[in-house]
DNA sequence: TACCTTGTTGATCGGAATGATCGAGAAGGT
DNA sequence: ACCTTCTCGATCATTCCGATCAACAAGGTA
């Protein structure tokens, strides 16, 4: 998988915000019924969303979360790299060799560092407005008078 | 991580196997040692590399394994497709709806689809023999008169 | 033949990562 | 006061991955 189920959930959790486009909080709970997502996982990932400054939260009644940044600002891979990136021991594993002698180069590493630039190159290109758009042109092409 | 620790094993016995450029079979031993491979579990992916038609295998004294293939015909994708390409799970899993109602589209999807092109046009751009020249490159700036 | 070396197979193990859940509590609105 | 909603930490369950082992089959050599 070339992205966790995790972060896939956080991106939808993050898309169904931007599509509201609202001022006002959205509950957890809708988040959850509307994106089919568990709702106990859901609240981790909203909590560790907001850690990293993509939502902003309110609580009581008419509590829950919203967007802290615009749709426009946050990309695919931004968020990529917020949740799936600092995984524990995923990269910085230079060679060491254990005598003087010069260590042979890892010949391999460059196609990994080359393949993953490419990916987050695809990633960053890819905003929340972006994909709200899709998701309009779609419903206006099938629900022409739907409102929100 | 990209590509699985097992699949970069694959590609470095691979790798070893296309340096040597010989005819005569070489050791599960010797591979594991000059690529620092677990030697247990270089035998289990070699035997799978072998139900692939990557590579031969001889038994007996003079036995060992050898490249089935040209290292021109080998791009590193190949490897990658077949060693961690089929895990279970991976993937054709399209969102079902309960009722009869319109399925809304996956808008991220596109986007997965996308970066796993991207990266394969990368693997499949390098193949065994692309790494080998790199290789004598290397070796011939720091070792010149050296003879395998 | 007897013997040694090497590949072959399949089962299995520990541990880490991941997906998911629970309970109790704090903060905010009405 | 009271209810709602987020917050926090711990914990569970499962899967996957890297790794190991034992027993066996096949080929070479003397």
């Amino acid at each position: 998988m070339l992205v966790t189920q995790k972060c896939q959930y956080a991106l939808r959790a993050l898309f169904e915000l931007a599509r509201q486009g609202s001022r006002k909080p959205i509950k957890i709970a809708q988040i959850a019924d509307r994106q089919a997502i568990p709702y106990r996982f859901l609240e981790v990932i909203l909590s560790q969303l907001k850690q990293g400054g993509f939502v902003e939260s309110r609580r009581g009644t008419e509590g829950g979360y919203r967007l802290a940044l615009a749709p426009r600002e946050v990309s695919v891979g931004d968020v990529v790299r917020f949740i799936d990136g600092h995984r524990p021991g995923e990269e910085t594993k230079a060679a060491q060799d254990g005598d003087g002698a010069r260590a042979e180069p890892d010949f391999f590493s460059p196609i990994w560092e080359e393949a993953r630039r490419s990916v987050f190159e695809v990633f960053d290109g890819t905003t929340l407005a972006s994909l709200v758009e899709r998701d309009q042109a779609w419903r206006g092409e099938y629900f022409p008078n739907y409102e929100i």
